[in-house]
DNA sequence: GCTTGGCACTCGCTGGTTGGGAGTGCTAAC
DNA sequence: GTTAGCACTCCCAACCAGCGAGTGCCAAGC
C-alpha cells in the first residue's frame, strides 16, 4: 500500500474506465506494454490513437497505468489492477464441462480426507496452470468425532483422533506409567461420551478447564483421561498446514523469471508459514477474495496475485483454498474456478 | 552410457591421472574450464604449461576431458568424472563437530518416525547446500509390531498399523457389515498374536496364503480378521515414498540454470516416482554409491549426480538416503556426510 | 624422447556504434 | 473534443573491433 490515496471511480470517466479495462484485458493476454494504436482498435470505440493517448495520459496521472519508458506502451499499475478487480471485472460462469470435471474429481474418486485436499490443490493448479493451495481444515474449527488410545511399549500411548473432516490424527504420548488396555478404553469412552460432536475449540477449552478443576480431585481416572486428551488437543499445531501443488507452473511466467524471486517464492512454499498466515486472513472473508502481492508487504509476492475462497463443512468455514499466480492472470477464469472448487470441496468433505 | 569402451586406468599414466585429479578438483571448486597454466601451478609437479597441454591432449583423446571451444581450458567429461570417483578420489573424514551436529539433530530431538526422516533430509540438504532425499522405510522390509481396528460409522473400520520403524499407518476399510468393538478387538488380538515381530513381507505372504486356505473354512472370525489384515497390508503402496528437502538449493547452480531443466527436475521431485525408482536401485548396494545423471538415461538428471547410502534398522536395509546436486559437487565432503547420516539415521530409528 | 619457449591462431566476450521500429507528447487544424 | 502530423525518445538487434585467455604445433634444448 503506497502513500497514494485510493482512486475513486468517480474521477475516472466512464470512457477512461472502458479503456482501462480493455488495456488490462489485453495486457493479461499478452503481457506486454499496450500502445495507443492497438488499444484504439481493441476498445471498440472507434477513436483515433491520438485520442487514446490523451486518455492514457489522464490514466497515467491518476496512477492507474504507467509506461516502462517513453516510447513504450502502457502497462497497468497495481492500483490499476485493483480498480479492475474491484469494479471493472466481468466474471463469466464456468463451462458445465469444467464444473463436472471438478465434481467428478473431488466427489467421484473415493479419496479420503488428506488426499482430497491434495486433489483439490492439484485440480486448481491443473486447471489454471498456476500454483494451487489448500489449507488443511483448521483443527479448532472441525468437530471432535472420536478418540482412541492404544498401549505401546515403554510407557507410551498412541492416541488417535478422528474429526468430522475425515481426518485421522496420530500422536504418541509419553506417560508417567504404563496403562493397560482396559484403562485406556475407559478413558477413551469417557472422552467420547463427553465431547463427541463438539467443536474442537470448545473441546480444547473444556478439557483444559476441567483439567484445572479436577487437578486436586479424587477421580483419578477421569483426570488421567483428561490429561491425555489435553496432550492431544493442545499440541494440535500440525506441522504441515497447507498443501501446495503445481509450484513449477510458476516457472513459466516471465514476470517471475528472476531466479532469485522464484527461489524466494519456492522457499516460502516449503516453509509454508508465511503462506499460511496470508491465507488465514481470508478465512473470514465471504466468497472469493483477490489479493495483489505488492499490497501485502511480503516482498516475495511481488508480481503475484492470490485468489482465495474459504471452504465450509456444515455451514462452518474450516479452511481456505486458492491459486497463486502472476498478477497478470486471467481473473475472469480463475475466479469462478476457485469459487466452485471451494464449494465442491466443502461438499466432498461433508460427505465423509 | 555412450558407445565408448570404459577407459581402464592402466592406459592413463600416473602423471596424467594426477593432472586429471587436480583438474577435476579445481573444476569442482570453480566450475569453469581450467587452462594449462593454471593447472601447471595447481598440480604441484613443476612442469610448464606446454607440457600440461600435451598431457591434456592425451586425456582429451581418451575422452576424459573436453574443451567447450578451441580457446577455452578443459573441463572433465562424464567418463572423466567416473574415473575420478572410482579411483582418484580421496575422501576425508568428517570433522567431529559436524558428526555431533548430525547426531544431536537426529538422536537428540525426540522427533518421531516420519519427522525423523524429514529431519535427516533437511540435514543433508543443509550441510551440503544441495537437495536431500530420504526414502521412507519400505513397507515390506520393516517388521510388524501391532495392528488395531476401530469401528467407525457406516460399515467402515479404521485400521492402525504400527511398524518397528516407528511408523503409524492409518487406513479406512470398507466392510460389508458393521462390526462391534469386541469383534474387532478379537480380530486384532488374533493378528497380533500371529504376526508380531515378523517381517511385513512375510506377514503379507502369510496373510494372503491363509486367506486362501480358510476361504471355505468354518472359522468365520479368523477369516474376517485375515480379510481386514489383507486389505491393510496389500495396499501398502504408500502414496508418498520419499521426502525431499532443499530443492531450491539447486537453483543456485549455474549448470542447472536453464529454467527448463530445473523445471523438469522439480516436477520429478513432486512426482517422486522416478526418483524413487532410481534410489531403489541402490537399496542393495553396500555403502555409499555415486551415480552420475547422464549415466542413467533419465534425461532430467543431466548435469546432476546422486550420492546415496542405504540405511539399516536391526542389520536390515530398510531405505536409502542421499543427496542430489550438480555433477560438479564436492564429493570429498558429500560422501562422508551421506555415509554418516545413513548410519546415524539407522541408529535413531532403531531407538524408537 | 620428454620438456620447453615461442608463435600464430581461434574464439568468446565486451563495449561502442548504428539503424530501424514502436510509440509518445505536443501542436495546430477540424 | 477529436484528429493528423511531426519531432522526439528510447529500446533493441546487428555489426564491428579489440582484448584476453588459451590452444596447437614446431623447433630447440636437456
Amino acid at each position: 500500500m503506497s502513500g497514494k490515496p485510493p482512486v475513486s471511480e468517480s474521477v475516472v470517466s466512464e470512457r477512461a474506465q472502458r479503456f482501462l479495462k480493455a488495456l488490462i484485458e489485453r495486457y493479461i493476454r499478452e503481457g506486454q506494454p499496450i500502445g495507443s494504436r492497438t488499444l484504439a482498435k481493441d476498445a471498440g470505440l472507434d477513436l483515433s490513437p491520438a485520442t487514446v493517448r490523451n486518455v492514457m495520459a489522464d490514466l497515467e496521472d491518476l496512477g492507474l497505468v504507467a509506461s516502462p519508458h517513453t516510447s513504450a506502451g502502457r502497462i497497468p499499475t497495481i492500483t490499476g489492477f485493483r480498480m479492475f478487480i474491484d469494479s471493472l471485472l466481468t466474471v463469466e460462469d464456468l463451462k458445465e464441462r469444467e464444473i463436472s470435471q471438478i465434481r467428478s474429481e473431488l466427489l467421484g474418486g473415493g479419496s479420503a480426507g488428506p488426499q482430497l485436499l491434495a486433489s483439490a490443490s492439484r485440480l486448481l493448479s491443473g486447471i489454471t496452470h498456476m500454483a494451487g493451495v489448500v489449507t488443511l481444515p483448521r483443527h479448532e474449527r472441525t468437530t471432535f468425532r472420536q478418540i482412541e488410545f492404544l498401549p505401546l511399549s515403554d510407557r507410551r500411548v498412541l492416541a488417535i483422533l478422528v474429526t468430522n473432516a475425515g481426518e485421522v490424527h496420530n500422536r504418541i504420548l509419553h506417560t508417567h506409567r504404563d496403562f493397560d488396555r482396559a484403562e485406556l478404553d475407559q478413558a477413551a469412552n469417557f472422552l467420547n461420551r463427553s465431547f463427541a460432536g463438539q467443536d474442537m475449540e470448545a473441546v480444547r477449552e473444556r478439557v483444559l478447564k476441567e483439567l484445572d478443576d479436577t487437578r486436586a480431585n479424587f477421580d483419578q481416572r477421569m483426570s488421567q483421561a483428561l490429561e491425555m486428551a489435553g496432550q492431544v488437543v493442545s499440541v494440535s499445531e500440525e506441522k504441515e498446514d497447507c498443501v501446495i501443488a503445481g509450484q513449477t507452473n510458476l516457472m513459466e511466467f516471465a514476470e517471475l523469471a528472476s531466479l532469485d524471486q522464484l527461489r524466494k517464492l519456492f522457499d516460502a512454499f516449503t516453509e509454508k508459514r508465511e503462506i499460511l498466515h496470508l491465507l488465514d486472513q481470508f478465512q473470514h472473508a465471504d466468497g472469493v477474495q483477490i489479493f495483489i502481492g505488492e499490497e501485502s508487504g511480503y516482498q516475495l509476492l511481488n508480481g503475484c496475485s492470490v485468489v482465495t475462497a474459504p471452504y465450509q463443512v456444515n455451514e462452518k468455514v474450516v479452511g481456505v483454498l486458492g491459486v497463486i499466480g502472476p498478477t497478470r492472470m486471467d481473473y475472469q477464469r480463475v475466479i469462478p474456478v476457485v469459487d466452485i472448487t471451494a464449494k465442491i470441496l466443502g461438499a466432498a468433505l461433508k460427505k465423509q
